[in-house]
DNA sequence: CAGTATCCGATGCGATACTG
DNA sequence: CAGTATCGCATCGGATACTG
């Protein structure tokens, strides 16, 4: 038996969502993902054939449509209404996780490209600086055994910024070299960028003023708080 | 692998909770649920060495604690502040499921041990009759296959209400034949009673009074709405 | 790239039996 | 009653290969 037998709608309602990687998944289609490719980089350990069946099943559900896309192959993935409206849940699994989650990070929870797929989601727009600055970032302290870029570029001028790990046309102005757990640590809120430039964790080198304000280039608008990745 | 290797918190919290069960069981801990066989009744078709796993890991994860009980064998289990604030995303999925999930009620969904340990749950106490009144419930329309009481008696005197599988020592004031599917959309709010008197689905056998009062008996604490099961 | 198809192994989970 | 122990199967899901 698959399901749970109970009319419940709690029941029902987890039939369909309380599956492995199924709430990542939603996470990802409501953090605007839409290509199946765009869905694979924020569940790099799922693999494709499920990530596939997960689509199907959810499309099924009513949780997603998708239609072909206009140039030719793949398509284009969306949610739906009812999608949409799992945003307040997914959205409370993270403050839960945030509060109550043992808070060390575990060698295996640590992804440079999660990371940056992350941070590449929450420019604060409007706090970004009014002439391009490009930040290129070192990593250290990468997990072994998975496969990852060891070196990524931040690249802003208000009100767009763009993380990628292949150099822009751009000059460097900001060297961060980055314990990838430190700054997944600040991404977290766990910890201030400066706390970890302090422990030597985290090395910045370029003039004074970018060195501050490149931990404000991200949030949410207007908030001054650091936008948790969830 | 057991985990999503992420450090996002709603990662770490499906971990815990999008499993099979677990929500349910958390639904039960927060529905006031203490002992193991209380426990076991909201979930009859999970098994009881898996429902003993879920209660365990539960335990190591911080949702829930538990404490012999002081008159000899068994456990008391109740959440934990962290387990309490699961509140509202349990709700969230009951009330996400009740607007999306589909409205038909599967034969295999209909329980009615669930749905009198749910109606037991939810007496409205101030508006229960001053003096006791009891009503007997036999159901028809029981799926086969599943083991289930055919008769119910509900006892009700304010501020208190019982629900039972076994009659109690006191006349019987109102005696309802109830088609189980139909008596579960009245519950789940799909339809009034009166529709299903209507339709003969649901009879009802006793003063007039009584018969208008029996679906007030259950809901909210001075709300018109009646109570879902979530 | 954007999936689909197939295969196979781990483990999740249910059934049954056992215990104080 | 309130669990624990054991077993075995099914299905979930990951790896790999294949396709337009």
């Amino acid at each position: 038996m698959t399901g749970y037998g109970q009319f419940c709608p709690v029941a029902k309602a987890c039939e369909i969502l309380a599956e492995r990687w199924t709430p990542l998944l939603v996470r990802e289609l409501l953090a605007g993902g839409r290509r199946f490719s765009e869905l694979q980089r924020g569940v790099p350990l799922m693999s494709k054939s499920l990530l596939a069946d997960r689509l199907k099943s959810l499309e099924r559900s009513g949780i997603l449509k998708s239609a072909p896309l206009a140039n030719g192959r793949g398509r284009e993935y969306s949610l739906t209404e009812a999608g949409e409206e799992l945003r307040p849940i997914v959205e409370g699994l993270g403050q839960w996780g945030w509060k109550w989650v043992k808070r060390s990070l575990a060698a295996d929870e640590l992804d440079a490209g999660l990371l940056m797929l992350d941070m590449g989601r929450h420019f604060a727009g409007d706090r970004l600086p009014a002439k391009r600055v490009v930040a290129r970032i070192d990593f250290s302290g990468l997990p072994r055994g998975r496969v990852a870029r060891r070196t990524w570029w931040v690249s802003v001028e208000r009100p767009e910024g763009e993380v990628c790990p292949d150099p822009p046309s751009f000059d460097v102005d900001l060297e961060i070299d980055a314990d990838l757990a430190a700054l997944t640590r600040f991404w977290l809120g766990r910890a201030t960028l400066a706390n970890g430039v302090r422990t030597g964790a985290i090395k910045m080198r370029g003039p004074r003023a970018l060195v501050d304000a490149f931990p404000t280039w991200f949030g949410v608008d207007g908030a001054s708080t650091l936008r948790r990745p969830w």
